[in-house]
Parts: C-alpha cells; structure tokens; sequence
DNA sequence: TTGATTAATGATACCGATATCATTCAGGTG
DNA sequence: CACCTGAATGATATCGGTATCATTAATCAA
C-alpha cells in the first residue's frame, strides 16, 4: 500500500535520488550505486533489495550528476547534413539501434549542409561532453577541427573514405562509384551524358562524384563539357528544374546520371511529365538505391550504398573508440553495388 | 603567442573549466559563471575580461555540471514514430530550429511505433532530466503516463488533437481530415471507395483516420465494407501490395483513399506498372501532401498537414512550459487543407 | 549626516552521482 | 594461531558548475 502526499506546489518537490533507495534498502548509497550499475560488486542478495526498492521509487538515476562524476556522459553525437531525407535516417537509425542497448542516447543534430552550423553543433555536443562524434564526410571548419582535438573527443566520419581524413572513416568511395557508373554509361554507347550532381561547396562526397564522372568520362577519351552539369539541392523538385534545365538548353544529350536518387526521381518525373520515354529517349542513372527509385517502372538503375552497414560499423567503431581500443583500421571501405536496371 | 605542453597521455588530461577562466580573467568562478550567462548582473568590462578568457581557453562549459546545480538540463525529449519518413524530420526541423537559439539541445527518439520503446527512450530522456518532451500522438504506457506524471515532465503532444487527452496537444483532427476527404471522394460520384490505412494497432493517428473515412461513408449512407480496407505500414512498396491486394481480390473499385501520401505513391506506381489510368480507371487520393505526390503527373489529391507549424507552435509551447506558464490552450487545431490535385 | 537601496562581486554550500580509499569479516595458509 | 587474502560494504571527497547568502562600495532620499 503506497501513501502519496498531494503535491500542491510545482517547486518544492523533490526528485527521488540514490539515497532514497539506499535508505529504503538499508544500504549505503554507494552501494545502492554499484548493486544498480556494477552489480558483481555486491550480494546477488543486496543487489535484489535495491532493485526493490529502487523499482518501488520507480528510481530513475539523473545522468548528469553521473556523467559529472565518472566522466562520461553515455552520449554519442551524431551530426548529418540533414533529415529530410531518408538516406541519412537509415544510418541514424541503424547507429541508434546498436548503440541504445549499450546505454547511449544519441544526440542528432543535422547541419543543413553548413559547416558553420556544424561547428556550432559540435560546440553544443562538447558542452554536453559527448563520448564520441560520428560526423558525415570529411569537410569541416578549422575550429571544429581544433575543438574536437582540444577536447579528445573519438571521432568517426561517415559517408565517405580518404586516406588523408584526420579521422577514422567509415563508407565507400563516392569516386569510384560514380567512376564506374559512368564508365558502365559509356559502355552501354550513350555519347553525350549529362551530370547532375549535389551541390558543390563543402561537400566532399558531392565533389567526389562528380570528379568520379568526370575523370571517367577523360578516361574514355570523351571531353568533359560543364555545359552538361547542374547542380541541385537533394530535392525531388530541384531535380526535375535541373532536368528541365538540360532538356532545354543541352539538345542532343542521351544519357543523365543523377547523383542522387531524390534528384533522379525528380529527373524522371520531370521526363514523365513532359512524354518523354525512358530509356528509349533518354536514359538515366540515379546514385543511393532508395526504395522509391527501385518501386518505379522502369527502375532506376542506380549505386547500392550500405547505409544500414555504414551506421552499424560507425557505432561498433564509436563503442571500441569509447572503451579505449587503438587498433582500429583507419579506412573502412564498405563497397558499393551498381545496380543496373530499368532505365539505362 | 600560446605555449602548449605536449600531453602524452590522454587520460591525465584536464579539460578547462570555469575556474581557469575565473583565474584567467582575475575574478571569481561566480562571476565568470555570470559573465558567460547571466550577462546583466556583471560590469560589461568584467564581462569582457571573461570572455576574452574563455575564449583564449577556447572553454565549453560542462553542461552535466551546469544542470546538476541549477535543476535545467536544456534539453527536450522528441519521439516520432520513425525517422525515416521526411513527414516527422519536416516536424522534427521546425522544433529544433526554433529551439536551439534559445540554447536547448533536442534529443531525439524513434519508437517504430511500438509504445514499448517509447516507454524506454521516454525512461532515458527523464534520465537525461529533459526539461519537457515532445511526444508524437495521445497513446502511452500506463508506466509511461505514470513516469511523466512523478517527474513532472511538462509533456506536449504532436500531430492529433483531442480533449480527452492528458497533455497538451498540437496538431490537427485526423478525423476530420479523413472525413471531409472521404466525403469530398464520395461527392465526386465515386461509389465504391477503397481504403489503404497504416496500422491501426496503438495508433490513434491511423486509427482516427479510419474512423474519419468509416464514419463519413455511413453519413453519406455507404455502408462501411472491411473487405475494401487494408493495412500497410508508411513504406512505398508495402502501398503497392495493399493496392495490388484490392486490385485483385476487390473488384469494381472506383476509387481508393490512403491515409499517408506514402502508401499511395506506391498504389500509384502499381497501378503505373500495370497500366491502370488514375484517374480515368481508378482514383486515388493520399494523406500529408508529400513533395513527390505533388510532383507526380497527375499530382495526387491529398490532405495537407501544417507540418512546420505543428513543430513550430510545439516548440513554442514547450518553451512557454519550461518558463513555468500555465495558462496555455490544451488542445490546439492548426487545420488542415483539402488539396484536390489530378488524381481524383 | 545617516539609513536605505542598488550594483557588483565573492565565499560557501550544494546538486546527485561515483572514484577512491578505508574497514570489516570470513576463510584459507604455513 | 598469527597472517594474509579477497569479498562486501561504507565514509569521504570530488566532478564543475551555480544557488544562496554575505559583503563592499557607491548612490540617493530624507
């Protein structure tokens, strides 16, 4: 039987803390403390009094005096270019999956492809003395460098590998993929391809296909031409005005590769719209293999990024970083698949 | 010019903290503590001695610190039922937009609509100490009202609205939405009107919508037919089975509503594949107004749902909540917009 | 002139957990 | 039997900020 006072002001009310349950166990707080989190230290006994008691208080710890205290705040903070998107949920979500269990709470912050933004939300992550980092790509401001080596904070970039990376990394080479794509649209016999990439600035893996497209094209002895290039934001209707934009002002192109899925969708809608056949009129290649791209008729062909592989070894890593380990290989290259189908 | 001992351990490390500022400006730690947050009460050329050092320090304050003593931990717990859809990240932005600038660090949860996970990520942010949560619809755990109840979380609750409901809500009436769109189906002439709703196992959103089509079906003297409704889960190819599923186990189908913009963007690439004409052989009518329903040629007739706002005036509430003010409306409709595009 | 008020700053204690260093006691050893 | 060892528990100090109360000096009304 529980007696519960009626609380009539909001202010004075006080929080059930460790010493509660020790008391209501009969144990010190100390040992309240390890019975809940190093439970070997004392009687299997003690321990099921405490967490009697603790269930009976419905105790929950505050993990700010505990993080103050053995300095670690079992928090790991996750910075992607933003979450709009599927793509980058996937990650999240599979980087969540594995670290929960572990008792960390992730911190996600999305920078909306601004670095700017970035360091300030690495800041805010310091602040909360974040265990580990796990930023996407490898493009960041020179203070948040600084800050991050101040601070020693693990560090794990995602979505894209580089030797020269002062961090670890974990993905596939962005480079290559969109190099063997347009290699594979070269030997397919399309002659004039056109390229609609992400946005340039600050974006590595942007830039890394699009250099992919065009030393692919160098190689084969086909001209790059910026004429047939856009760039658009990572929107379905970014990527149909990009589209529209060639369409009208680069006659005679037969072939686009996408950088993206959503763009390529957006493209394919925009081809949709205005009757044109593809392949038959025209041929396209998107770049992320997102479910919507697959679903349509024709489907897209597109590149295989392990998302869900990416975010499940960048959390292994983040774990191992935590507990100390050092050997850990610097460049992990999870591969990609190009996956040829309906509209090339 | 800075000199800088070459540390080789890492764990003897000291991160900088107040008291090297304090020291560093030629004031005490209270007064550097004021300086940096509570600008007022200092003189501005005290204030600038200060952060003239924490800036030369480079200092991030400890923010675990800085809660345990003044019971605010600047953070605020937001769970969606999944981070892969863009329709809760257009929320989740607009709520973290509004609430970084006033210094608060959202943290972010997923329970894949199970309220079991909800429950725990829930037990993990009050371990955080959030100073309010943000939860996505009316259905928790009994435990789950229990804990936001003992630890006094000012709790917010997005994207439905009812007055039966324990928190303060922000969103609109997915009845009435479903309703006035199943109505609007039925004034077209559509007689036998299909229905793709999302599960309806603990979710009062696709639950309300069901309601909304079943309940203006019989109003309008249709009677309500189990064997033209399905369930699917928010995902484009679990859209194209439920609509394949009608499509041959239902014939005579003149019209299906989905309760998400997602489900029948996959109906709708169904039917593409098979070469059904929407509208002229079936129409369809989505939920959420997606950008790539609206996009698609014919744009899909759908519900627009204020997602921004729903985050922005959440947010706003939340902080107002936080602030201690009481006299905030409970339950508040931002409306939505009947969107008649060319598929119906 | 004096008491009152305000502005600016500081000393101390405290938030709630746990690291660290005792302490106690049972059981094993030479 | 003295000694050691290790298991279980406890006392105290500490993490890094800030609330609270105290102090000082300057301003002002009576």
């Amino acid at each position: 039987m529980k007696s519960e006072a009626i609380v009539t002001s909001q202010s004075d009310h006080k929080l059930v803390t460790i010493r509660d349950v020790a008391r209501l166990a009969g144990v010190s707080p100390i040992t309240a403390s390890r019975a809940l989190n190093k439970s070997h230290l004392v009687k299997p006994e003690t321990r099921q009094k405490v967490e009697a008691a603790a269930a009976e208080l419905k105790f929950i710890g505050n993990s700010a005096a505990g993080s103050l205290s053995n300095k670690r705040s079992n928090m790991v903070g996750i910075i992607v270019p933003t979450l709009s998107n599927s793509i980058f949920a996937d990650t999240i979500q599979s980087i969540t999956s594995r670290l929960m269990p572990e008792g960390f709470q992730a911190l996600i912050g999305s920078n909306e492809y601004c670095l700017q933004r970035e360091e300030d939300i690495i800041r805010t992550f310091i602040s909360h003395r974040a265990d580990a980092l796990i930023l996407t790509g490898h493009t960041h401001t020179k203070v948040a460098e600084e800050l991050i080596g101040q601070y020693r904070i693990p560090t794990v970039e995602i979505w894209n590998i580089s030797e020269q990376s002062n961090h670890i990394c974990v993905g596939m080479s962005n480079f290559q993929a969109a190099f063997e794509m347009t290699s594979f649209l070269i030997s397919c016999g399309y002659k004039k391809i056109g390229y609609i990439g992400g946005i340039l600035k600050n974006n590595d893996r942007s830039r890394d296909r699009m250099r992919g497209y065009r030393e692919a094209l160098e190689k084969h002895g086909v001209p790059f031409d910026p004429a047939l290039t856009r760039e658009s934001v990572y929107e379905f209707a970014s990527g149909a005005t990009a589209m529209q934009s060639l369409l009208t002002k680069s006659q005679g192109i037969d072939c686009v590769f996408a950088s993206s899925d959503i763009i390529a969708f957006g493209a394919l809608m925009e081809c949709h719209r205005n009757d044109i056949k593809i392949p038959q009129d025209i041929a396209l290649a998107g770049f992320d293999n997102t479910t919507i791209g697959a679903l349509y008729k024709p489907a897209l062909t597109t590149i295989s990024v392990p998302r869900q592989r990416i975010g499940l070894k960048a959390a292994e890593i983040t774990l191992q970083l935590i507990k100390g380990e050092n050997d850990i290989q610097k460049v992990n290259d999870l591969g990609f698949d190009l996956k040829v189908r309906g509209t090339t």
